[in-house]
DNA sequence: AAGACGGGGCT
DNA sequence: AGCCCAGTCTT
């Protein structure tokens, strides 16, 4: 039960957001499948890069059968550039369940949402309250910041343990008649007004008992530890070139990019590696490749992932003859035309290299 | 509980 | 350069 200073809360919410919400998509329906679509997509992503990978979405997938019988290339092909692309993966797989065994029809309960690959408690939730109006919060980055501001909570939001805190003041705050347009608000409140670093205090319409602001905390709160430093990491590419095409090889399990194709790799424990060790290294892998094949690489690629700092350097390499199938085997490479290339999905450091040297002359 | 997993935008 | 983003899964 609300209590009086819940209600005003919620109420102050969804006034504010009948007056400040951004017209979105996702937005303008109650279909669980567009919503499921959304909320993946903008999961760890800011509307702003979503939403043009949703509405990429919706135009190739209409319905949950659509995206069910596409393969996974595809998929991961329009998820390209998102990142975490586990959750195309989980996405794809979550589809053909719903398709094949639940008739196309999404489960209408959190407790049974929540079981679906990819489908966490936040998910979950966001479908639950937005598509058939169940009572749930969802917590999200907005939501914690948006909390911990105004009731002046300082446990650490990165300790899984703090979860609990807020989940239980959360769900004290829903109200029950409309449990998704107070959840659409909280999080649109936290994404335009209660921002991350220079939020609008001086017009919040829950200054006078927002906690943060009474104590001059804002700047202190939420509390997050910091993460740990991204791990270097070396990369060194050889990029075969054979007739117009190129050997390629599909990424597996256990590293990141997996599902998506890269060059073949050899990655090096520090920045330098002297020529003669990589042709070695090559031909230890049973690749006989001379010296003067190898043309060396124009620059070094910067790539930053949240938790890994990759330098990378390609070797284009013109063979005369074809690779051979023992190596194909062992490599898993595989030869493909730039058609084909454009058609395959990519780190967006590979595309970024394909572009640059000029192989793929679009996107 | 901690670590892995992308990429882009903003300060 | 550092921080954050409509988180989830694995160990």
């Amino acid at each position: 039960m609300p209590t009086p200073a819940n209600a005003h809360f919620a109420q102050t919410l969804i006034s504010w957001y009948g007056r400040h919400k951004r017209s979105l998509p996702w937005r303008d329906t109650t279909n669980p499948y567009y919503i499921w679509l959304s909320e993946v997509v903008l999961q760890q992503t800011r509307v702003a890069q979503g939403q043009p990978y949703y509405e990429r979405f919706v135009a190739a997938y209409p319905t949950v059968q659509d995206l069910a019988a596409a393969p996974q290339d595809e998929v991961l092909r329009l998820w390209q550039g998102l990142g975490y692309y586990s959750r195309a993966r989980n996405m794809h797989h979550t589809a053909q369940l719903v398709a094949e065994k639940y008739r196309g029809q999404f489960p209408d309960k959190y407790e049974e949402l929540i079981k679906l690959k990819g489908v966490g408690s936040y998910t979950a939730a966001a479908i639950a309250a937005f598509a058939f109006k169940e009572k749930v919060a969802v917590l999200d980055g907005n939501v914690f910041r948006v909390l911990a501001r105004v009731f002046g909570i300082s446990d650490d939001i990165a300790v899984p343990a703090s979860r609990k805190i807020f989940q239980k003041l959360a769900d004290e705050l829903v109200p029950a008649d409309e449990p998704d347009t107070y959840n659409q608000a909280i999080m649109e409140f936290g994404a335009i007004q209660c921002t991350p670093l220079m939020p609008d205090c001086l017009f919040c319409p829950l200054q006078q008992s927002c906690f943060a602001f009474n104590h001059g905390m804002v700047q202190e709160l939420p509390v997050k530890s910091k993460a740990k430093a991204a791990r270097p990491r070396f990369f060194h590419y050889i990029v075969f070139e054979l007739n117009g095409s190129f050997y390629l090889r599909k990424r597996l399990e256990g590293d990141i990019w997996q599902g998506l194709y890269d060059f073949y790799l050899y990655e090096s424990e520090s920045k330098d590696l002297p020529e003669a060790q990589l042709l070695q290294e090559l031909q230890e892998a049973g690749i006989p490749v001379q010296e003067a094949q190898l043309q060396p690489p124009a620059k070094d690629y910067k790539h930053v992932l949240s938790h890994q700092k990759i330098t990378a350097r390609f070797y284009r390499i013109k063979l005369k003859y074809p690779l051979k199938d023992e190596v194909l085997t062992e490599t898993r490479l595989a030869p493909y035309n730039v058609e084909k290339i454009e058609a395959l999905p990519k780190p967006v450091l590979i595309s970024s290299y394909l572009k640059d040297a000029k192989i793929l002359v679009y996107l």
